[in-house]
DNA sequence: GAGTGGTCTAGACCACGAG
DNA sequence: TCGTGGTCTAGACCACTCA
């Protein structure tokens, strides 16, 4: 009905698929070459790659440019909580993530002064992470924060994350407001490399923006996950209303 | 430092991304035939195409066999609104929306008998949602229903969907909780032709539910939308803990 | 240097759409 | 039937990795 000439790339993603959800070729394994591999199936190269691209864009396999194609280790699936959890109480969550940390002092780009509702140019502190889980890259996340609200660091020493997280939740005006945006997008080529993951493999964002009483945005976050391994999860109670039917 | 040697399909692709952003290339407009362009660009045809493959997973070109190859109309993009507006209130909100439902009884597959915390074939009423902006095809959802929530229908007549989401506002037990999961997936071949993208272009799906004070899942909705444009927004409230303390 | 993947070519043949 | 895109070939040449 559809295709009634199945292509021969198809045909042979299909049983590459299969060998590998059957464990024939296992997690880690290198792939036999390509060049042997298209004369097995009795194709031309083009067409055996044309085959290892669809596995590649569905995170099945992995390719190594000079070392040959390799079938991904299965990694955890990323679950991102929504609604306030923040960052560290993720991170927390998950010991056998190892994060690395990156601080910096920039001054506002427009889609940041936007997003944080602040003149353009403005100083913020960015904390830029790659989390990397089983030495296997996971996630990305950058958050930004004011500067004003970011506690000094001793000299040439950065200033704390954590010093920060515990700086907003007792913030004078409270916080009152986590707004949380998911879209999909193909990654940057600097993105893809670092989680690496293909290019051509979507990946999850999401754009956070936490705001006090007073409507200031305190903090941004930018978050990319592989698409393949990645959900996000927001739960929404109805306990407003039935308090209020209660009370 | 990453690629001294810039593809030929990548400085196609960007040339003709560049004669679509700046207008040269009209929307809806059809591009030259591969071949010609081909020739244009003095490449091969494999080549040619291979640049536009690059734009297709983008969603700036659509390829139709037989007619061309077309910049896309740009449509508007779609926000879902999590936590707790129904479906209802998404539709009503888009006057230029046109939805076409379809209802069914099924008997609950695995899946949605897990998502749904009931016995295998267990009687849903499923309501499928096309959803049409402006005659092109725009988002997909799929609702289930537990057959008994459902007002009965005329004889041969099917269920109103109005009626099912008025009598779910009203139920007994209270709503009490929402669930969205949102994750990133390659369409499959029906969704990439129903939505007219291609098979390579991410979709963002949202699985949700709805729970009763009792625990009892009233409500579960599949949605398929475009990942090019598609997002979904969450915003969260520290109402409860302000009014804890002002309390 | 040997082996691997990355890109490209020139052209063949098939399938779809419209007249 | 004609023009369009869809798939495939056989082989060339380049770039990266590792010994």
């Amino acid at each position: 009905m559809i295709q009634p000439v199945p292509s021969r790339r198809d045909a042979i993603a299909d049983d590459l698929r299969d060998r590998i959800a059957t464990g024939r070729i296992k997690p880690g394994e290198r792939l036999p070459s390509e060049s042997p591999l298209a004369a097995q199936y009795r194709v031309s190269t083009p067409t055996l790659r044309n085959a290892l691209a669809v596995l590649q864009v569905e995170g099945l396999v992995e390719k190594v440019h000079g070392k040959g194609n390799f079938v991904r280790r299965p990694l955890h699936r990323i679950t991102y909580e929504g609604g306030g959890r923040t960052l560290d109480a993720q991170i927390a969550a998950h010991a056998a993530l190892r994060v690395t940390v990156h601080t910096t002092r920039i001054q506002a780009p427009g889609h940041l002064a936007t997003l944080m509702r602040v003149s353009i140019d403005s100083p913020l502190t960015e904390f830029s992470f790659l989390i990397h889980e089983d030495k296997r890259p996971h996630s990305l996340a950058r958050i930004y924060v004011p500067c004003d609200l970011v506690p000094a660091a001793g000299p040439c020493g950065s200033p704390s994350f954590d010093g920060m997280v515990r700086r907003l939740l007792e913030l004078r005006p409270p916080l009152a407001e986590v707004r949380e945006r998911v879209s999909v997008r193909l990654p940057t080529p600097e993105e893809a490399s670092t989680l690496r993951i293909s290019s051509a493999l979507a990946v999850l964002v999401i754009t956070r923006h936490t705001a006090d009483t007073a409507g200031r945005v305190v903090e941004a976050a930018l978050l990319v996950l592989p698409g393949d391994r990645a959900d996000a999860v927001f739960t929404t109670h109805y306990v407003i209303e039935e308090r209020a039917a209660e009370g």
